[in-house]
This record gives C-alpha cells, sequence and structure tokens, in this order.
DNA sequence: TGTTAGCACTCCACTTCACTGAGTGCTAAC
DNA sequence: GTTAGCACTCAGTGAAGTGGAGTGCTAACA
C-alpha cells in the first residue's frame, strides 16, 4: 500500500488534472496545493507513484497524467466527499414536481437533467415493460387485415403497435380475446402472463386454433425487441469536453451511442449493487477505453428496474457525478414506486 | 444574361467544388474539363463570372468558389439531370416494403434512409395529427385523480396523454364521455372537430359543466405542441463532410438541430410547391448561412400535409438530392394516401 | 477582336530552425 | 530523508525560407 504522502500527491494530481485537462508538473503542484514539501520532493514521489502503474507519462518532459488505476484508488478511497448543494437538488426537485404528460417523459427528461448538470451523456434505461403489471390492453382496427394493440401498464406505460391478423379471424375475435385477457390477466407482471393464466384464457375462449397464433402474435409483438428503452441525454454536451475536440472521435462516439443494443448491453455488462464506476481501460468494450462509465440502479421490491448511467472522459468530475446519479437514482425510484410499476 | 461558354465554366467550377470541396483554378478546369479554352481564357471568364456575382475568392492566389448566386444559378439552369439509378431506387423500394410496427416508424425509417443515401441531415415533418380522421379514443385510469387519453386515427396513429381529472369528476364519467365521443366523432379530422359536432355531443351528454372542461383538457391535450411531429436523422453523416470538421461548427448546427420548434419554422418557412431549394445567404436564420436546404411537400387531395427536407452545406449534391427527394416523397405520399391519413 | 502564351506576382502550406518554458531525472549537499 | 542545482528533454511558437497553385496583365497571334 502506498503512504499517506503518496496518497495526497496522488489526489492532488488528480484533482488538477481533472479541472485543467493538462498534464500536471511538481511544480505547479507544489504552488497550488499545500503539500509542505519541495517540487523535487514531489518529483520524486510523482516518479515512484509512476513506477507503480498510478500515472502515466506521455513524454518526458510533461507532466503526469493519471492512469486507469490511478483513477481507481482515487475513486476507492481517495475521493473527497461532495454532497451536491441545496441550489442542485432544488433545480432536480422542482423538475420532479412539474407534471408529465407521458410517463416516458420521466425517463427522457431525467436524461436531459442527468447530463445538464453534469456535461456528460447520460442514459436512462427505463423498466422492462414486461416487468410491469398488466393494465389493459385494446385492439383498434387499421384496415381489413391489420389492427393495432395498444397496451397499458399500472405505471402507465401505453405501447402500441402494428399487428397482422391471421388468416380467417376477425376483428372481432381480438375484441373478444382483449375482453377476456384484460378480465384475467389485470395485475400480472408481463413476462409471468405466459406461464401463468394463459390456460385459463384458452378454456374460456375455446377456438384454440386462432387463439393461440393471435396469443403469440401479441406476446411477441409486446416483448419482443423494444422491451427496455434507452433514453439519451447530452450527446452535444460531450462537444465541449476538450477530450473530445476531434471531429472524429466524436463521430465515433456518437455512433456507438446510436447503436441501441450496444449501449443496452455495455451498461448492462457494468451494473451491480448501488453505484458502480468502470474507468478507461477496464472497460470492455473498446470504443470507451478512454471514457468512462458511472451507473446506479434502481429497484422495487429488491427487482432490479432499470438503470441510470453517465458517460463521460476518464478525466470526470467522480465525486459530483456520483452524488449527483444517486440523487436522481433515488428520485426515480420514488416516482416508479409510486407509479407501482 | 451570361452568355454559353460562361455558362459552362460555371457549371464547371461547381461540380469540380462539390466533388472536391476545394477552391477550383483555371487550370485544373482546362485539364479536367473538355472546355476547348487554354487556362487564360478561363481565367478572364472566372474574373468576369466573379465581377457578376457566380463566383468568389478567399484570396488573390487561390482557385475560385462558387457564391450563393452562383449555386442559385446551376440549380436553375445548368443542373444535369441526375435520375437515381435503379439500385437506389430498389433499396427504397424494397424498404418501403418491410412492415412497420408502430406508423411512426415509416417518418423515422424515412429520415433515415434518406439521410443514408444523401450523407446529410434529414428532416420528416410527419402529417399533424389534427389533419387526420378522428378513429377513437379510450380513457385509462391511472390513479386516482388522472387517466391516460388514448387517441387513435383512422391513420393507425396512437397519441397518450396523461390528464388530470376535474374535482368531481370520476373515471366513468370519462368511459361516458368517451363512448359519446366515438359515436359522434369517427371519421371527422381532429381540427374541424371543435366547431362541428360539439353541440350534438353536448345535447347528449347534458353534465355540460363537468363535460367543457374535460372536453377542453382532451382538445388541448391532442392538438398541443406536439401536433407535428419532426423526426430527425444523419446528425453523425454531417461530421463526414469536411466543412464539418470544426468540433464547434458540429456543436453549433447540432444544438440547432435539437430545437425542434425552430426547425419547425424554418422547414415552413421553406415551403412551395414541389421541391424548393434555399441556398447559402438565402437562408434567413443566421445559424445556417453556409447551409443549403431542400424541401419537398407531400399532400392529400391538394391539402399539405408534411415535408421532407435534406440539410447539408452549400457544396451539396443537388440533383442527386432532388432526385432522392422527390423519389421519397412519392412514396410517403403513397404511403399516407394507402393510410387515407 | 477574341484567344493564348508568357511572366511577374501573390499567398497558402509546408518545412526548417532557433528559442522558450515547463517539466524531468540525477547528483550532491544539507 | 529532503532539497537545491543542473543538465537534459520535448512540445509549442514564431520567423524565415521554399514550392506550388493560382491570378492578373500584357503582348503577340489568328
Amino acid at each position: 500500500m502506498i503512504d499517506e504522502r503518496k496518497q495526497h500527491i496522488l489526489q492532488a494530481v488528480i484533482q488538477d488534472y481533472i479541472a485543467s485537462a493538462e498534464p500536471v508538473g511538481s511544480r505547479t503542484l507544489a504552488r497550488k496545493y499545500d503539500l509542505g514539501v519541495s517540487p523535487a520532493t514531489i518529483r520524486n514521489e510523482m516518479a515512484d507513484l509512476e513506477m507503480l502503474g498510478y500515472l502515466e507519462h506521455i513524454h518526458t518532459s510533461s507532466g503526469r497524467i493519471p492512469s486507469s488505476k490511478g483513477y481507481r484508488l482515487y475513486v476507492d478511497s481517495l475521493l473527497p466527499v461532495q454532497p451536491m448543494t441545496d441550489q442542485e437538488k432544488a433545480v432536480i426537485d422542482k423538475w420532479y414536481k412539474t407534471k408529465v404528460q407521458r410517463i416516458d417523459q420521466v425517463f427522457q427528461e431525467t436524461a436531459k437533467l442527468i447530463s445538464k448538470m453534469t456535461k456528460n451523456v447520460s442514459l436512462v434505461l427505463a423498466p422492462q415493460i414486461s416487468k410491469a403489471a398488466f393494465r389493459c390492453m385494446q385492439f383498434l382496427p387499421l384496415d381489413d387485415h391489420r389492427v393495432i394493440a395498444v397496451l397499458m401498464t399500472d405505471a402507465g406505460f401505453v405501447e402500441n403497435r402494428i399487428m397482422e391478423m391471421p388468416d380467417g379471424s376477425t376483428f372481432e375475435d381480438f375484441q373478444r380475446m382483449a375482453k377476456v385477457a384484460n378480465g384475467h390477466l389485470a395485475g400480472h407482471t408481463l413476462e409471468k402472463i405466459h406461464t401463468k393464466s394463459l390456460k385459463q384464457i384458452e378454456a374460456v375462449i375455446g377456438d384454440s386454433g386462432l387463439y393461440n397464433s393471435a396469443l403469440d402474435l401479441i406476446s411477441n409483438a409486446l416483448t419482443s425487441d423494444r422491451k427496455e428503452r434507452l433514453y439519451l441525454g447530452g450527446t452535444t454536451e460531450l462537444m465541449a469536453q476538450p477530450e473530445f475536440h476531434d471531429v472524429n472521435k466524436v463521430k465515433e462516439i456518437l455512433l456507438m451511442l446510436e447503436e441501441d443494443q450496444l449501449m443496452k448491453d455495455i451498461i448492462r455488462s457494468h451494473l451491480g449493487d448501488g453505484l458502480t464506476v468502470s474507468i478507461g481501460q477496464e472497460n470492455e468494450y473498446s470504443g470507451i477505453k478512454d471514457c468512462s462509465i458511472i451507473t446506479a440502479t434502481y429497484h422495487l421490491d429488491g427487482e432490479l428496474l432499470g438503470s441510470l448511467a453517465v458517460l463521460g472522459p476518464t478525466r470526470m468530475e467522480y465525486g459530483r457525478t456520483m452524488s449527483l446519479l444517486n440523487y436522481m437514482n433515488q428520485n426515480l425510484n420514488e416516482v416508479v414506486k409510486r407509479l407501482n410499476w
């Protein structure tokens, strides 16, 4: 374990680098921070820290920058507590009191708020719709051979989808089905419907051939690709960061962010209890080797529902971001609980 | 009017500049294009064209670049016909045959397709939902004092919105209202409902106090800010263009694109019959003085429904883009007609 | 009279060079 | 163990020089 003075120096280097985005030299450090030793001593210590892998060197005569390992130690043990200011909390609280017009706005606006306050990209993974309790469904006729299925969960999430009607079926069949489904399935989570109440419904409906093919359609449509929605925020904030002053880098990361599935996988792979920080090289996906991701998860009754994440350069204000994410997470948790998702 | 040789030279300059993004010199022109005259003559002609305002000069000894006026002449009279290749058409046709899961995907994917094929930003303005024929509505109870209104148009557009219930009203009131509304309003466009059938409904419902406040809510909710939706595509394509190699420029334009209302206004101000091209300085909004916008509008029964647009640097492949936009427009027009929007 | 060759000139882009400043590593003295 | 001193490194900057692509002008040519 490295001694206390080294820790102080490492902490100072990282804080300075986070603030300035410039490699940090021994003289600067001695001047700005009250370390009580001369630049020469700091130089020696920094050389040691480099040997140990906590700092890096671009070239012989430039200051040090933190390595992933350095950030890791910083985040794990050296992070100064940075609670949110009352003002910041007020901004957030105020937003959560305004009324939304659709449930998904909660998530979209949460993403915007996070990115605005952290100046980084934010990602919000909404709860899987299949975890929500089924409230009711309805079919609306679109044309001769297509209907639109509209489904609502207890939380107020409304999903609609165009469905082809199986040959020989009529719109009335669908209506009948909806009626039975609404009677029998209300309150069950979508993911459990398949295994649970289907038998009952089958018994009631009788006409099982049509029924089966239609039900397949429904369950496919409603639990397929879009089961968790990803809301993005702050893709333009990114460009204010000096590490993204190169258009190609920006393009690369924006293209990555557009790939819904990839981003979901990345977030999911990082999830843990509470806040998780994944720093630079620690990331498995090579496109973000010089980025860090902080994730937070929200639960209901112990079950994981969704998560929030901030993606930014490794040179990130970890303390502030973590506090913020934590606070937003609590808020979102409450909203979800209130909606009885 | 400028003579034919000048026109040829202007055309060559513009085509070369569009292809290379580099100022065009007389020698290059003489070498690449079969103009039948020497560089010196071309120089003289180019000097004239500059005098007339069709070309510009960055500095004394660099080639010419087209001015907005130059592009304007090019677009209006010199544009070589550039029909789409069968291959391109095939790509588009193929896409329009695939099935969509929700109606709004038609517009979203149209935007994507346009931007992919033009390497520029595309904007698709979907028809105002208020122009669509009302199919049916339904209320779903969210909690004690809120309901979710779900509305569907004949075209299959589904819109949902959370509504506060007025004091003293019950969910049953809303259901009753929906029933009456569904009976009386089906087939009417939303924008005409207000003035047309309300009296009838009022007579049927009777309880006019509650009814009025609720109806206000509904019509507000359904015809308010989101009445036309804007779908964006290709914001990352932008970054491949040399004129956007500067992060600040990219940021500026992305921020602009994020402002829904502004973009709608810009598009709307450019609309005309058929294809409209607005070039560089001709644009009123200062943020896009070095961009061009091409718009196309689609109609139903002579009424304007929505529009497509491509936004890119003035150095744009006008011919190709216009053909493409035209073709996409036809497709979209057909889709809308088929949906009987 | 229109076209062209020739030439002087301009200016960007690139390279080279020297210089500066911030930084390091090492050594010797404290 | 700490520090002062010193030689050294290297990015960044600015000045000077060069080459190349281009222009404008003039004079000769058809």
